[in-house]
DNA sequence: CCTACCGATCGGTAGG
DNA sequence: CCTACCGATCGGTAGG
């Protein structure tokens, strides 16, 4: 592993805190003595306290988008489906914390910062909402509206951060197939 | 529709302004002026501003208890599941506002309300573990981890606050009984 | 429900 | 990276 440089360091604390206490209730001060010096020294590494929720949040927003791309275009609409999700969840295993302030604190970003995000994230949710457009019009999915598909899709993974631990029973790989086949192909057997 | 009393009035602005700015982030100024009073003002009605994060919280959690007595005991273990999750999406769905505060904004809870939300969420959570246990055992469910199947089924219906709005094409019950269908029997076809 | 006000804390700057 | 400090705002109280 190598050694953060302090910027690294105020970014991976202040992710800690953000996902344990919220952006708004941590102060500059929590962040300054997780690091063991005064908050005024932050402003040495960074200019402010949102541009650090702006690298977090956008850093994970990128990890989605660059991924998608390695999807191979050829496979059938539910391999591609079980494909995106199973990446989805590889992000969020990746760095749980970061993905916890993503998915909450992202309403906190400022008014620019925002708008670009919530454009990115439509961009991310009609790469979903294409899948099951596909998938309803060639009747190899039960879709009656691929934005509602969508939806409980991504609701279904994006719990992820909230209790993975590595190191545990099952990795990130098995994980996302785990929870894409139960998205596939349901939980009751037959 | 009943007038409000204040106090139900201050209950209701204030799960607003939680849901779209947060708890730590909302000022008693704020949901002062949403009520055209003075902050102070605030004081003759409510003891503090936690109190109302306590009052909404544990209202939605008594409502997520109250429902699940109405299950039929008898029926078979994936005709129980389906049940508690429509249930689950019932009560989402009757307050997406104070469903919203609720799932983001109850770690702010004070150490003790905290302590006794945490107890009731286990209790509740146990709910599921437990059906998904008998299904396991029997052989009716796809199972091998009933916490992880839990965990698995409560995400999947807990982003349902994120986007249900009354009046549209489906109602509460249609909602409910949709996601229960996809996570009980998948979506592809066959 | 208001005016007046409290001590504490906030994000951030100046200057070294 | 520190000391010293800024104006703004916070939750809440006293007294009417």
């Amino acid at each position: 592993m190598l050694v953060k440089n302090r910027k690294e360091q105020i970014y991976s604390e202040a992710t800690k805190l953000f996902r344990d206490k919220g952006y708004s209730a941590t102060s500059m001060r929590d962040l300054a003595q997780c690091l063991g010096i005064e908050a005024a020294s932050l402003y040495s590494h960074i200019r402010s306290k949102e541009e650090i929720l702006q690298q977090i949040c956008f850093r994970m927003a990128d990890e989605f988008f660059s991924r998608l791309n390695t999807i191979d275009r050829e496979a059938s609409v539910s391999e591609q489906l079980r494909e995106s999700m199973i990446i989805h969840v590889g992000v969020i295993t990746q760095d749980t914390a970061a993905s916890a302030v993503f998915f909450n604190e992202w309403r906190h970003l400022g008014e620019e910062s925002l708008a670009q995000f919530i454009e990115m994230r439509n961009r991310y949710e009609q790469h979903y909402i294409d899948i099951f457009q596909i998938g309803m019009d060639s009747g190899e999915l039960k879709v009656k509206d691929p934005k509602f598909a969508m939806l409980s899709a991504l609701s279904f993974l994006n719990w992820t951060h909230n209790w993975f631990k590595p190191n545990r029973k099952m990795n990130s790989r098995e994980v996302g197939e785990l929870l894409a086949e139960r998205f596939l192909h349901g939980i009751v057997n037959k």
